[in-house]
DNA sequence: CGATAAATTGAGGACAATCAAAGAGTGTGG
DNA sequence: CCACACTCTTTGATTGTCCTCAATTTATCG
């Protein structure tokens, strides 16, 4: 290294925490640099929006660090969550003039954003990104099938239960605890109550009410109005239908 | 072309209803000649099961002409279709195991399958392919999201309501008539009222009401109980919320 | 034409929504 | 540090939409 080789932009890429999980995974080193240089991490804190439904898709990132709700409105203002995404996921509309949805932090979060045109030329120049974006959106697509089938034929019980059984399956991925081998979970809630029910296409009353019963049945705890514990998946699996 | 160029299988590629809009518009001719050696045609009557959920992901496939369905049950037995393909669509799971969800023809279709494992690896060595896939999968997720809307906040008559403009856009794309201009439109619908309700999460008794109520107010026309005629949609669009 | 399935219509009931109010949690300023 | 305001969550009472059950009508097909 001698004195012009002057480090303009740092490459984050190279102690990223998500390197291995993210579209970019199958990426060379090169590669890796040319991505690098065409975005810029991004902090993002608690309900700072990154995308608004509907506007010019300006933007894609991978999220390194957090938790980002998607969501739509109807004409007359009702809001429904339709995606959530966590550490390592993608989000973002490639290939389209416009987002159709919006984007915004439940929690502090990290992200990793390119300008869209950007992006999509370097996914077309780079199959190995493209086709892990491609694996990533089909899995996606299989999850928002599991959604629709929960919002088309579950009653409120069998979606809160649902409800936490992923967010807690996802949220854990990170944390890797041997305690998930005990069939015990404990996890926080990225989601007010409000959102959960935007979620699950339920009201906010309902989805408490549903809370309490788990609480007084002994299939959650919950110290606070944010954090649940599950001491027995199963028995948590049996309300999801 | 002399004696040794036997046409061992005919390459429906060339005549191909949908060459030109499926995922394989963009392969040249060496490419298409490739695909076209590791595909097949096939008939599918009414009814007639391709994928059934959660076997092994055998095949692939490409629609040519009909409409089928891709649908989820539950534990217990509930159904939920959570998609329908229509012409030029693709179906089936790329680059999984497991098929996430059956595929069922609704009506006569015509398809152009691939074994799977044959499908991945030309994906893999054809970023053309890979790249239309992806932009395929990525309006498909936009699709089920905008379900996903639907069934968590519109009541039964949007709902009823979006589902005849949805099924009325994609079926007339193929038939592009001048008079979709006048705001008018007819088709035949490929579903069952039984089929419509796993649609949109309702009761068949429901969707026939909310029929019931269209036709009084003058909202649509019903010759036959699957024949459907929208004077004018933007009547219909004020009743989809 | 008769048999079977699909669709419509009606009556009553259940589940979740709505409306309303109290309680818990959070942050601000005196 | 505590009082006050504000938001979020919980709980209760009532309503309404859609489901369930049942019967009839219409369509489909041998």
């Amino acid at each position: 290294m001698d004195g012009t080789d002057i480090i303009e932009r740092p490459n984050f890429c190279e102690a990223c925490a998500i390197r291995n999980r993210a579209i970019c995974a199958d990426l060379d080193n090169q590669e890796i640099d040319l991505l690098n240089k065409i975005g810029r991490r991004r902090q993002l804190q608690v309900g700072e929006q990154l995308l608004w439904e509907g506007d010019e898709a300006v933007l894609v990132a991978n999220v390194v660090e957090g938790v980002l709700k998607l969501s739509t409105a109807t004409a007359d203002g009702r809001e429904q969550i339709v995606g959530l995404v966590y550490s390592s996921d993608f989000v973002g509309r490639p290939f389209s003039e416009t987002t159709p949805y919006g984007v915004e932090a439940l929690t502090d979060a990290t992200v990793c954003v390119f300008r869209r045109k950007d992006f999509d030329r370097f996914a077309l120049d780079h199959p190995r990104l493209a086709n892990k974006l491609l694996e990533r959106t089909l899995t996606e697509l299989d999850r928002s099938r599991r959604w629709i089938l929960l919002l088309g034929k579950l009653n409120a019980e069998e979606r809160v239960a649902s409800f936490l059984i992923e967010v807690g399956r996802r949220l854990e991925v990170d944390v890797d605890q041997p305690a998930n081998l005990s069939g015990r979970s404990e996890f926080s809630l990225p989601l007010s109550r409000q959102q959960i029910a935007d979620i699950l296409g339920l009201t906010i009353e309902t989805v408490s009410r549903q809370f309490t019963r788990f609480k007084k049945d002994g299939i959650i705890q919950m110290p606070t109005s944010r954090t649940i514990i599950v001491p027995d998946i199963k028995a948590l699996i049996n309300r999801a239908g």
